[in-house]
DNA sequence: TAGTGGTCTAGACCACCGA
DNA sequence: CGGTGGTCTAGACCACTAG
């Protein structure tokens, strides 16, 4: 724990509790700083934290002002930040049902999109992700199987994000996404047991590691019922 | 022009050019640092921005890579840090048909996202936007007439964005996002001109100005076969 | 061990804002 | 004008990685 994130730990729990005026600016940098024993820009590496997470913002030569959120969601909310189906509805169960598992030689845009040639193979996995034993997600991937080896049909019932980062040591550096709305396909309605006049929310990945190489092109088709996503962003 | 952005652009371009090695770290901040003559701190700050586009990424103890890109779109981008048609589609012609522009008291749930009370008259604007004289995306919009007052129907046909900004001089904050998918409705169907079968990208959305003060509340229903949403994300 | 990025300091000057 | 955030400096030490 840096001491930057320490400072913004106290301080986000200070705003949500509201230790500060809503209305008011919180005090000014070179205040704070002093309060928390840290330099100017130790503390203002803090507070950018926080307005990078949309709870304050600045205001040049007036102050710093809390943002007044607004929070209701009974959806599960795929987040910009979040990875992986696991880390996205914490503490319940998730299952996978493998609809197919092979090794193949990609298409010119998956190899594309994976940053290999054609030559280079490839998995090619379709699963059911349920959650609660529900159906919630489909999901289709494409990864190289040189740079991910060793997935087995064990992984794919539990996750493939964990078995990258912990039985591979690799460490995931991020994700470029893009998020559509579709018709359902005739596999989305068996498996997801949606109806034919159901849209489905897509989100399209490229993640790639630590070291920026692309492991992984997935399409997953998520119920319109059961997901959105949401995105905080706030200019400079 | 600050000096870190300058040093962003240039450093940007070397990239895009292909000026450095893919396969090998840039030099490292230091030496980068001398070259520009600019302080570490300086530096970073430049790299910071190239990481946060997804540009590059870095590895402590090793050095800072280039990712490899992907990029084939042929339909309009929102991504996570554009705000208004306007700027979203340059270039081309935006016009808007008003289909409903009425001031009244708001529900609870808009005056709770507004963060006003149910007393206090919002703006209800329906339009539809169109793009090179084609429908686009279906638009209702809340927002508080205090605060954003002598909104016309000529200002409608244009741009709020802009009559916020140049007119009022107020300055806009950035916003929370909600991206679903959703069935089409019979107004979408009527004004989209798309079919019944056809899903809906749905954006909500809640903007704020500045000063941390929430001024619109709306949902923006795009044709599903002309948008999509996009983001990168980068863990730290 | 040598070299990298990650953090932190204690200042400084500038740009913008309200009174 | 005084006070705020925005930028910038010239160092320092630490954490991690490779050879």
């Amino acid at each position: 724990m840096t001491k930057y994130e320490s400072i913004a730990n106290e301080m986000r729990r200070r705003i949500k509790e509201g230790y500060y005026p809503i209305d008011q600016p919180i005090p000014d940098e070179l205040s704070l700083a002093g309060e928390f024993g840290s330099s100017r820009m130790t503390m203002r590496k803090a507070l950018d934290l926080l307005v990078s997470e949309g709870l304050l913002f600045r205001k040049r030569g007036h102050g710093t002002f809390i943002i007044q959120l607004f929070k209701n969601q009974t959806l599960n909310v795929i987040s910009d930040e979040s990875l992986g189906l696991s880390n996205l509805v914490k503490g319940k169960p998730v299952s996978s049902k493998i609809i197919q598992f092979t090794i193949e030689f990609p298409s010119e845009e998956v190899a594309g999109h994976l940053a290999i040639g054609t030559q280079e193979p490839v998995y090619h996995i379709i699963r059911l992700r349920m959650v609660d034993h529900e159906p919630y997600v489909m999901e289709e991937t494409f990864m190289p199987s040189n740079l991910i080896p060793g997935i087995t049909e064990d992984i794919l019932h539990a996750s493939i994000y964990n078995y990258i980062q912990q039985d591979l040591d690799l460490k995931i550096g991020g994700a470029h996404r893009t998020i559509m709305a579709d018709k359902s396909t005739e596999l989305d309605q068996t498996y997801l047991g949606c109806e034919k006049v159901d849209p489905i929310l897509q989100v399209v990945q490229v993640g790639f590691l630590n070291n920026g190489v692309p492991f992984e092109y997935s399409f997953s088709r998520h119920r319109y019922d059961k997901f959105v996503f949401t995105s905080v962003s706030v200019k400079k």
